[in-house]
DNA sequence: TAACTATATCTTAGCACTGAGAAAGCGTGC
DNA sequence: GCACGCTTTCTCAGTGCTAAGATATAGTTA
């Protein structure tokens, strides 16, 4: 309560502001979970602020360099396809086709067996712009997760897999459960 | 040349779809540090969403939630603290925390030795709800990075701070170079 | 003291994306 | 062959944040 801690800093002679440091104490085992959670986001964040910047030269997005990236590898694939692989709701992928298109750099094209879907699809554009650009982006990469060597980054990356595939595994259930 | 391709297709009989799929090869290193930077974004969104979805069942958002974490463990900061530790621009801090005051959460003190500075600090609900939340919170973190046991989470965090630290390091200076 | 530079916060405009729902088309079961 | 549910894409309003610049205050130098 706030009136304890009042009268606790009349009494003492501390200032009265209201934010005074408290700890939570947690088992280890939370603690290193707490921790990793913390390191994780921020080390991607450090990456990601690199890799964004970079593209950002060339006037795109992240999200849009990896639907470039994506149709460049894959050759052309459906929209739902690409929402899938680059994580983005519907709505996303509708609108960042439509920049990517009005950047001149991809087209829709009819599916010819169902006429619900549309095939993103590189135009000669977009695939010599990806061309252009993508060795001097992996060179950026590759510099700035320099501070593992590669068998630090594979073990890493093997370590990740694991991670990720269990969180996307983790279901709303067992998190509703340890909530009750 | 698209023109080029088309003939080709033309004369192979295939689909006169543009955007075919290809290859770029790249050096071994290249590629682990790629395949980082991927496995890396993809655990750290597939772990987010999780969090993520546990502060909003309060109607908070995650940077909003590590504000109110930051001024309950270290006390009342003030916002530049505040913004170089959770990490968003000047703009955004000021935008957070007016909406952290409007909720009753946080409130903004007078620094008395500089008129220019201001202090955010939690309210007495605001430091209440965090305990209330708190301690669910770090289970559904530690179960959706369960996947790893904690001697590997240990190992992680360790790795992740290196790579962080390193990625953080790697100036503009360098990536303009390896640009040129 | 006055001018300058630096710093802290706030304002404003805008961007990248989400989420809910609409529209169109597909396929299945009757 | 037709109604119904399921997909696929698109629309639109809203959200959370950034970036650039404005304002106010602090410290520093002449």
């Amino acid at each position: 309560m706030s009136f304890r801690r009042k009268l606790d800093d009349m009494a003492t002679g501390r200032e009265p502001l209201p934010g005074t440091a408290h700890a939570l104490t947690v088992a280890p085992e939370t603690a290193a979970a707490l921790k990793l959670w913390v390191v994780l986001s921020r080390a991607q964040a450090a990456v990601s602020a690199h890799v964004s910047a970079d593209v950002a030269r060339h006037g795109l997005t992240l999200t849009e360099f990896g639907i470039l990236e994506a149709l460049y590898h894959r050759g052309a694939m459906l929209l739902g396809e690409v929402q899938r692989r680059i994580l983005v709701s519907s709505g996303g992928i509708t609108f960042l086709v439509d920049r990517l298109v009005a950047k001149g750099l991809v087209e829709r094209q009819a599916c010819p067996s169902d006429r619900r879907a549309r095939y993103a699809a590189l135009t000669d554009e977009g695939s010599a712009l990806l061309e252009q650009i993508f060795p001097a982006h992996a060179a950026v990469i590759e510099r700035v997760v320099g501070a593992l060597d590669q068998a630090e980054q594979e073990e890493m990356t093997a370590m990740l897999k694991r991670l990720g595939h269990g969180a996307a595994a983790a279901d709303i259930t067992a998190t509703e459960l340890s909530n009750a």
